[in-house]
RNA sequence: UGUCUCAUUGUGUAAUGGUAGCACAACUGACUCUGACUCAGUUUGUCUAGGUUCGAAUCCUAGUGAGACAACCA
């Protein structure tokens, strides 16, 4: 596996933003970046994105990146979650340099809090939601000030102080900033900085019933870690005006982190967020796949989650490749699945051993070789890998082979098994077919035909060409495995653009399905995991939930481009 | 009737005032112990209108279209 790397070819815009920052002697030169998840979910790939890019700027000049629980909320957050993101980072290949929860910060935050206050910058406002909806205005029309706006700072100071201790009701009151109730920018209509919210939190427990919001948190969390070059979606381009706020205020209360003589001062900027055709990206929709069992949790393998890319077979090189490709931009995008799709079958064409295995099996007679006769035939395990080595593969007189490489009568252009014609018995020998026999319903129920004696390990001995070549088992020695062919869960390229309908309604009823093939002998030793790809068929992957010797389960990681 | 952001082939992205390139997708062909892989090739693009300039995808103006913002979510 090769080690993740920024590009260096390609020179997007957060590329460039930091070269010319750099340039211009911030930081001295050092780069701290970070990736800061809320732990209320599992990461899918459209977080790999970010991760990608918060761990590869970083990478690229040399810095560190942190990973910082954003636990501001209690309400949505779990430990399930953080030690789930973490396995999941480390997957993708990204090593943080430091780790962080923003709920270490809630002293210094509140810190800060008390500090604003002092300084005539924030004020307890007693407005429910529902009259702050009044006041702040719409986006078109400026907002009227609240009536608590100019209360001496030692009544809000006190109030706040009250709040913490628990003496309010969740949503009574909350600390706002006082910045601009005219401006053109919501953020900065006395935005609230502290909520109230009676709910234990996962790590603090109950030591508070008062939680910083996002807005306030967040710039606070860089700036105590040093970091450098904050990165994050467009959504929250909105909000940099106030996060900028924030700065500036700890900068006057001197508490920007000091890094060789000079204030580090962290920077904000947003690129697009990744789309995905076919794809549900939202958390909340995910959890609710999940909530109301429409797949096997967040790891089933048709999940857009890292976990449900892995277990389908995906590779972290492949995945970080993809994230390579699609590049960074500020335009909301929305990039064809079979990009990535394109990325993994790159990815596994190199790594993959090939084995065979027949999924809709037909059943194939040779009567000229001996009855109850067994002999080993060699393969390599990837002919485009010299490395990979060979393995030996029983043959017999009855094997099975895959129904569509039969035809009782062949199109043109059809160079496998049809009476008549001559096909390769992929590293045994070269069969003529001369029969088959059909069911009462006329489905061919059994192939018959010889082989060429003289043709042992593929090769005519007349140097004649075959043109086709289809992959088999042998009947008595091959292993039933269980084999589940994915689809997408969706049957809309967008579930979530189409005019009418829940995204539920786009379900694919038949995105899994499960068939019973036969595998070689060897395959039933796969691990957990293993991918291979199955002659011709796809890769699969040794399924991790599987726990039967034996009798493995394999998922389909992707097919092959379709033939014709 | 607000502020901010974005617009390059079917999709995504590069070109930062000087030949519009790359990848995916699609299509041809060659090769092949699988029709996959690989290799070679083809098709398709600067949202519109003005302006600046010897020269504009790039700078300016106006328009069009798309998105974000009106949680005590992140």
């Amino acid at each position: 596996m090769s080690e993740p790397t920024a590009s260096d070819t390609s020179r997007h815009f957060l590329k460039q933003w930091i070269e010319e920052d750099l340039a211009a002697g911030a930081n001295d030169g050092k780069v701290v970046t970070r990736f800061p998840p809320e732990p209320n979910g599992w990461i899918h790939i459209g977080h790999a994105k970010a991760i990608c890019i918060d761990f590869g700027m970083a990478q690229a000049f040399g810095g560190t990146c942190h990973l910082r629980m954003d636990d501001t909320n209690p309400s949505k957050e779990s430990d399930e979650y953080v030690e789930q993101i973490k396995r999941d980072i480390t997957w993708l290949g990204f090593k943080w340099d430091k780790f962080f929860y923003a709920a270490q910060m809630f002293d210094k935050m509140w810190f800060i809090a008390e500090e604003l206050i002092n300084r005539s910058h924030a004020y307890i406002c007693e407005l429910s939601q529902e009259q702050w909806k009044e006041y702040r205005g719409v986006p078109t029309q400026p907002g009227k000030p609240s009536p608590f706006r100019d209360r001496p700072a030692e009544e809000s100071l006190a109030l706040f102080r009250r709040m913490r201790a628990g003496e309010f009701a969740d949503g009574t009151l909350c600390l706002r900033a006082k910045i601009d109730m005219a401006s053109p920018n919501i953020h900065f209509r006395d935005p609230v900085l502290y909520r109230i919210n009676h709910m234990p939190h996962y790590h603090t427990g109950d030591t508070w019933c008062v939680y910083p919001m996002y807005d306030f948190a967040h710039p606070i969390e860089d700036a105590l870690e040093g970091v450098t070059h904050s990165m994050c979606t467009l959504e929250f381009e909105v909000h940099r005006p106030l996060y900028d706020w924030v700065i500036d205020r700890m900068d006057e209360m001197n508490l920007l982190v000091v890094r060789d003589g000079k204030k580090i001062r962290p920077q904000q900027r947003e690129f697009a967020r990744l789309n995905l055709t076919y794809t549900v990206m939202s958390k909340r929709k995910l959890m609710q796949l999940v909530d109301e069992n429409r797949v096997d949790g967040w790891d089933d393998p048709r999940m857009p989650t890292v976990a449900g890319l892995r277990r389908r077979g995906y590779t972290p090189a492949a995945i970080r490749n993809f994230c390579e490709r699609i590049g960074v931009s500020k335009y909301e995008s929305e990039t064809d699945v079979a990009l990535l799709e394109f990325c993994i079958r790159e990815d596994l064409n190199k790594i993959t051993q090939r084995r065979m295995a027949v999924l809709d099996p037909l059943k194939v007679v040779v009567d000229n070789y001996p009855e109850g006769q067994t002999e080993m035939v060699t393969l390599s395990n990837n002919p485009g890998d010299p490395d990979s080595g060979e393995r030996q593969v029983p043959f017999s007189r009855e094997i099975w082979i895959e129904r569509d490489d039969f035809m009782e009568v062949p199109e043109k252009k059809f160079f496998r098994m049809a009476p008549g014609q001559e096909v390769r018995l992929r590293g045994a020998y070269i069969f003529k077919c001369e029969s088959c026999i059909k069911d009462a319903d006329g489905k061919v129920t059994e192939v018959h035909g010889t082989y060429d004696t003289l043709s042992k390990g593929g090769n005519a001995s007349d140097g004649r060409k075959i043109k086709g070549t289809i992959h088999w088992v042998s009947v008595a020695h091959a292993v039933e495995a269980e084999v589940r062919l994915y689809d997408r869960l969706f049957t809309s390229s967008n579930p979530l653009a189409e005019e009418q309908g829940d995204f539920l309604d786009y379900l694919n009823p038949n995105s899994m399905s499960t068939i019973k093939g036969y595998i070689e002998p060897a395959l039933a030793e796969a691990a957990p995991g293993d991918i291979f790809q199955f002659e011709r068929l796809a890769y699969f992957c040794a399924d991790s939930k599987y726990s039967k010797p034996g009798a493995p389960v394999f998922n389909r990681t992707v097919t092959l481009r379709d033939s014709k």
